[in-house]
DNA sequence: CCAAAATCATCAGTATGCTGACGAAATGCC
DNA sequence: GGCATTTCGTCAGCATACTGATGATTTTGG
């Protein structure tokens, strides 16, 4: 199977060779990390978690640029695991409020060996002086792009708190049911 | 929502940029050629079967780093589209035998624009000095990283012709029906 | 030539992402 | 105060990945 030209340079364009620097770079936590039983996501969010008591999930997916849709599905891992708590939002009844346990404390501190060696490793190939240019120009490209992908990062966004009538009348009368307004309909989506 | 330093530390390690990047880099291909309805990963795989006519999905595996238990889906959706054919491979059996359509050509030619704009607004916040320098390293991190990955690039690796006893046996007695000398078992895996 | 080992495509199970929609709840505005 | 709009968590549907196993076939070693 000879590699032709056309080959040569497709191979090298930008987008190719990041999906494969983060295939390896992933799979670099997993072998590192192996012995502990969590993914690169499951301990992003279990960091943010332990230095965010009681975040809410989309606060939570503003500051490590995931997707709303698939963060309730990486905590309900972290759940299962018993490495966090999900309660329901005492303030906005809307919202899940997380919270590490001491098991996930623990794995924090324990796997932070696995971490270091996996960051180590993926820059390992360029001689110290271009991993610093190297990782200067990544975080400029990520914060320049950031609008670009759907999960952007907004760290600076705080949840606001709760003070409009919705407060005031849990006050006085407190979880009255709520009348939908809305019937089920059946989804219809084109499938191009 | 006050950032902590713990976020700022880990929201800048390598892993979780280069996540974020392969992010945006995929969201910027389908924003730039979403009048084409492909994926970056169906891209690659159409021009690499388009530069090699007749690859089986092994081979092709090799050239663009794609995990074997992954090709089959890609392909598929590729021959839904009818953008390449499929055949059973015709010299060695076990095989399928992959070859773009005149309408997958007329698309890689009509979509390179889009293509181009991409890999163009991904480097787009680096000065043009950088960009090359930042190429130049991130080839290098990838190559010298390949092994790492469960489907490291393997252009080199030719299919071998056949050349055993089944071809000569199939010049004489094609397509006999082979006893099978394993039982279906269920399957069983650990689930960590 | 034949049995053991290797290889190809595929599958089930799990994990991640994205799009668009939805019910529930909160906010904004008049 | 009451309705329109927004926001939160979730869901269905699709696409990408990786692990380990399986059936069919081919290669290898003797």
């Amino acid at each position: 199977m000879q590699m032709s030209n056309d080959d040569n340079h497709f191979l090298e364009t930008p987008g190719h060779l990041i999906r494969r620097l983060q295939q390896i770079s992933f799979a670099l936590f997993l072998d590192q990390a192996k012995e502990f039983d969590v993914t690169p996501v499951q301990y992003a969010a279990l960091v943010a978690i332990n230095n965010h008591p009681g975040i809410d999930q989309t606060a939570l997916c503003n500051i490590i640029a995931f997707d709303r849709s698939t963060i309730g599905d990486v905590v309900g891992r972290l759940e299962k695991k018993k490495l966090i708590k999900r309660f329901n939002g005492a303030i906005d009844r809307r919202t899940k409020s997380l919270s590490i346990t001491p098991s996930g404390r623990r794995l924090i501190r324990d796997i932070e060996p696995a971490v270091a060696s996996t960051q180590r490793l993926i820059l390992a190939p360029l001689r110290p002086g271009e991993r610093k240019a190297f990782m200067a120009m990544l975080r400029h490209l990520v914060h320049l792009n950031n609008e670009r992908s759907r999960a952007p990062s907004r760290p600076q966004e705080a949840r606001r708190p709760l003070k409009g009538s919705a407060l005031r009348a849990r006050e006085q009368a407190p979880k009255a049911p709520v009348r939908r307004r809305w019937r089920r309909r059946g989804v219809r989506r084109a499938v191009r």
